[in-house]
DNA sequence: AATTTGTCAAGTGTTCAACAATGTAGACGT
DNA sequence: ACGTCTACATTGTTGAACACTTGACAAATT
């Protein structure tokens, strides 16, 4: 018996990360809406509890509630990605600044987050490359040792995440990427901070630049399909929304 | 008919307002534990809108949740006060390096605030003052221009003005940080950014350990108190929390 | 034909009442 | 004084009900 924290979490938390999953997978397309009776009875809990799971989402950003209209998976803007991608630079950057004495186990563990997206980019595994992509990124936040900033940066890499898992693969390279964080490992251990958050800057610019190409394209096409009348869309693109 | 947005929120948004109006005025101090039921009886609502509205606050970190045992006014540690700060001089300080050709009106809005800050102190309305001290502060973050780093930095504000409310004013002297802000203002409508980061490190470092030293000695005085046996506490401190 | 109005079903917002699960406090015996 | 047990209080969760909005379609109007 070695739990040293017995699992005690309430269903509509359970729910919420259940939801939090299939969203973050791609499960649930951006944009469609997610009615809470047939959710609550297909997880088996009620509606009450789906309710309350659907509330946490809303407030982390990943659903949209519009009143009294439903909610509906968010979907990210290209001003939307523009804005995450500002906040991930003045966070890594502040982070990498931070690092004057780097903790060696985080270092480790950045250089087998490392690793292991080299490996799924060898594979072409471009899921599992993006997601030992955003870790690596995330490990360096840690150098600012705050928690606030850490769940912060989590969850506004939660909502890139989302938009990136609609992106056709075979519209990008996230091979590219790959010698760009060798570099900035490499510069970390090498304690070059100033150096490594310039290389950390244009990387972050070229990525953003990258992901909002091909939603640009996805954009217009998402757009001329809804030019024509016949397609009934579930939900408006434009609604009134709040939390 | 001018009204420009129909006042339509939910109830559970309502009481989640007056719910944070109250704990961020500090009449409900930290450590007090919330009912739901008579709560939600006071208020006219039901226990589980009353939930949904606990649940945001709690989601912002007003209130913590302890599973089972009920939720009380979050309270904040020495540590959750530096990390506040640490998240203030990340933000702010990149703020003013980001405010290169600041917009007039954000400058006028500054301005403005800091002249109420001026008149609070002046009538030794130290309620009011550290209200606009915030004000202040947060007007700085919006050179950003970035609505997520805005609703963070506001939400850990939030944090800080509730662990704020509870010192008592006597213990410190809000009027010596008004020079301070004066010389922000100045060094930024006279473009000098570097410098302007530098004065600001400098006022946050103070004010952070400022506030420590009160609530430092505020803690002892709290845990002698806890010493004493008779007193029935309706929290306890080192509860297990999760949200 | 185009616009307005009325109607209706579907879904959300909210309430209520109940029960289960858990934690709390006091009584009890040792 | 120390644990154990029991009764009570509070939260967690469920299910059903009702009021209101919304959106779509049909009917009525111009």
């Amino acid at each position: 018996m070695e739990r040293s924290q017995i699992h005690r979490v309430s269903v509509a938390d359970q729910v919420a990360g259940i939801l939090r999953q299939k969203v973050l997978r791609g499960e649930f397309r951006p944009g469609t809406s997610l009615q809470e009776i047939p959710l609550a009875e297909e997880l088996g809990v009620s509606r009450n509890t789906m309710r309350e799971a659907m509330r946490i989402l809303s407030l982390e950003g990943l659903l949209k509630r519009s009143i009294n209209r439903g909610i509906a998976v968010a979907q990210l803007s290209l001003k939307d990605v523009h804005e995450i991608y500002h906040v991930r630079r003045v966070l890594e950057i502040s982070a990498v600044h931070a690092a004057k004495k780097p903790a060696p186990d985080l270092l480790r563990e950045i250089r087998a987050a490392l690793e292991e997206y080299e490996d799924a980019v060898r594979a072409s595994d471009w899921v599992s490359a993006v997601s030992h992509d955003l870790h690596f990124h995330s490990l360096l936040i840690r150098f600012l040792g705050n928690r606030r900033i850490e769940s912060f940066y989590q969850k506004t890499i939660g909502e890139l995440r989302m938009g990136m898992v609609l992106v056709d693969r075979r519209h990008d390279r996230p091979d590219i990427l790959v010698p760009a964080h060798r570099k900035l490992y490499q510069l970390l251990t090498a304690g070059k901070r100033k150096e490594c958050a310039a290389v950390l800057a244009r990387h972050l610019d070229d990525s953003e630049s990258r992901l909002s190409r091909v939603m640009d394209s996805h954009e217009s096409a998402r757009v001329a399909d809804a030019a024509v009348p016949k397609s009934k869309r579930s939900v408006r693109p434009t609604a009134r929304v709040h939390d």
